[in-house]
RNA sequence: GGCGGCAUAGCCAAGUGGUAAGGCAGAGGUCUGCAAAACCUCUAUUCCUCAGUUCAAAUCUGAGUGCCGCCUCCA
């Protein structure tokens, strides 16, 4: 099967075609790590690893490479307002990312480098531009000279003369060009730094992912995303240096760009200030339903976020995973497997479920249009649960169809049907005593008693639902 | 000023030439002591406006309106 991907650099969805047959090579631009990631930027890490769960869905062998920017301005920046050491504050996001990343089922990347481990590798790509003349110091700073390079805007489809049109550049006059970008920036006293040929300093932003993606994924890997906003400058600059150092080498194959999360219509930005962590919505949301949310929209459209839109994504999720719990309620029963009429229905629904996720996940990772192919499937499923007592062989396959598919999006629709059921047994003892304890209330119609226990077990989080084999109940946070 | 994107039901959202997916909410029904969940039925003659191309347009073209993004750190 083909699968078609929207290239940056061409604007036009084309085929996938990888550098080497069965393998993915990518690569994501991480965090600058001085705060808490925030909704936005979670969004460009559920869709990149939705991307990346999808190939090894298809087969592939996914090398996964996302750096963490633990040095840079901001870092330094913030790390003095919190009288942190920069270096500290930066590692203390990192392993604060770690922490949010498991709850939005992030899958950790195959390798995370780190900015402040790669300086070495940085300095000889940067040593490399300005003995080809790509690039210049001046009084300890080093600069990328974007005339001699002549393909520079090919990405963002600007030339430098547009650039000049716009001129809302402050104009250093050390600088050849007005658009020519630091590759090394010079210490200011107390700042942290590295020895380098041209004194002590930093490095500039997009070194630092020129360096690590040629170390560990080489030239003309396959994918190189980030959010809307890094195709220019910081991708367009990447291109730039790299291509330059490489003697004109393909960098990367294909380019994708997320587009952004908005709040009232207006771009979610850390400069912005309307931004609320991902740290701050788990305390009211999954983090799996943040995730739901994130993916119910193709990857290149705005999307908007609200409090409404999260409770929609709520519903949406609890759905699909109320499915596969009837469904290993039914499984659970005794009875016949085999059941001819449902084992053919069920084992065509979830051929056509397949079939309309891979789909729409081949073009262009169209997970809002796969989410369609999963509630269909749930819908035949709970059909068929509704009408036959009996569980059936095809209803085993449509639920690990469910179950699977979710999976490549990174939903556990497993995990809330085994909550309770599995990781406590006093729980599940005392559960079975209360029950029958409110069956008895029930049978002498008892009401008011019956209504009461499940009424305060609600309040704990416990909530029962009664159906005509006895009353089931679940875990809901 | 330069470059680019978007506009589909109450809400979210697919659909890029063949007669409007899916979800949430809502209405009615089945089931139930009630509830919840689930199931069944219904809910856009129409896709921002106008003009054009076509046998056929939400989909293509042109003009207009509105919103957004990038051009400066940002996912």
């Amino acid at each position: 099967m083909s699968l078609k991907l929207f290239n940056t650099m061409t604007r036009q969805k084309e085929e996938f075609q990888p550098r080497e047959s069965g393998k993915v090579a990518m690569y994501v631009c991480g965090p600058t790590t001085y705060n808490y990631f925030h909704a936005g930027n979670a969004r460009m890490f559920v869709v990149f690893d939705m991307i990346r769960r999808y190939f090894i869905y298809k087969g592939f062998d996914v090398r996964y490479v996302q750096n963490f920017t633990d040095i840079d301005d901001k870092i330094i920046q913030r790390g003095n307002v919190e009288g942190m050491d920069p270096l500290a504050l930066g590692q203390k996001y990192i392993d604060e990312y770690f922490k949010d990343a498991k709850e939005l089922n992030l899958l950790p990347a195959t390798v995370h480098p780190k900015a402040t481990e790669h300086i070495p590798e940085m300095i000889e790509i940067i040593q490399g531009l300005i003995d080809s003349g790509l690039g210049y110091e001046v009084e300890g700073d080093v600069y990328f000279a974007v005339d001699h390079f002549p393909d520079y805007g090919k990405l963002s489809g600007r030339t430098l003369e547009d650039m000049k049109a716009g001129a809302r550049v402050e104009v250093d006059e050390r600088k050849r060009h007005p658009m020519d970008f630091a590759l090394w920036k010079k210490a200011k006293p107390g700042e942290p730094a590295w020895e380098s040929p041209w004194g002590e300093g930093r490095p500039g932003w997009h070194i630092e992912c020129t360096a690590m993606s040629l170390k560990y994924l080489g030239a003309g890997f396959d994918i190189h995303g980030g959010g809307e906003d890094l195709s220019f400058p910081h991708h367009e600059n990447e291109i730039a240096q790299t291509e330059g150092y490489l003697k004109g080498k393909t960098f990367a194959r294909h380019w994708m760009h997320n587009a952004f999360l908005t709040i009232n219509q207006e771009k979610m930005s850390k400069s912005l200030g309307n931004f609320f962590t991902i740290r701050e919505l788990l305390v009211n949301s999954p983090g799996e339903v943040i995730r739901f949310y994130l993916l119910g929209t193709h990857y290149r459209s705005p999307l908007d976020f609200n409090d409404q839109n999260l409770i929609m994504a709520q519903k949406g999720l609890e759905r699909l995973q109320t499915s596969v719990r009837l469904a290993q309620e039914a499984l659970a029963r005794e009875g016949s497997v085999k059941n001819d009429q449902g084992t053919l229905e069920l084992s065509r629904a979830s051929k056509e479920a397949r079939e309309a996720f891979e789909k729409a996940m081949d073009d262009d990772f169209n997970s809002a249009l796969a989410y369609a192919a999963l509630f269909e499937l749930a819908k035949t499923m709970n059909s068929f649960v509704q009408a036959n007592p009996v569980p059936s062989e095809g209803l085993a396959e449509a639920q690990n169809t469910l179950v699977k598919l979710g999976d490549v999006l990174g939903f556990d629709l497993l995990h809330p049907a085994k909550i309770g059921v599995e990781n406590n047994e006093i729980l599940n003892e005392v559960m079975e005593v209360v029950l029958q304890i409110r069956s008895k209330s029930r049978q002498k119609k008892d009401w008011e008693m019956a209504d009461f226990i499940r009424d305060g077990l609600k309040e704990k989080g416990i909530v029962i639902e009664d159906t005509p084999q006895g009353a089931r109940w679940q875990i809901k946070r």
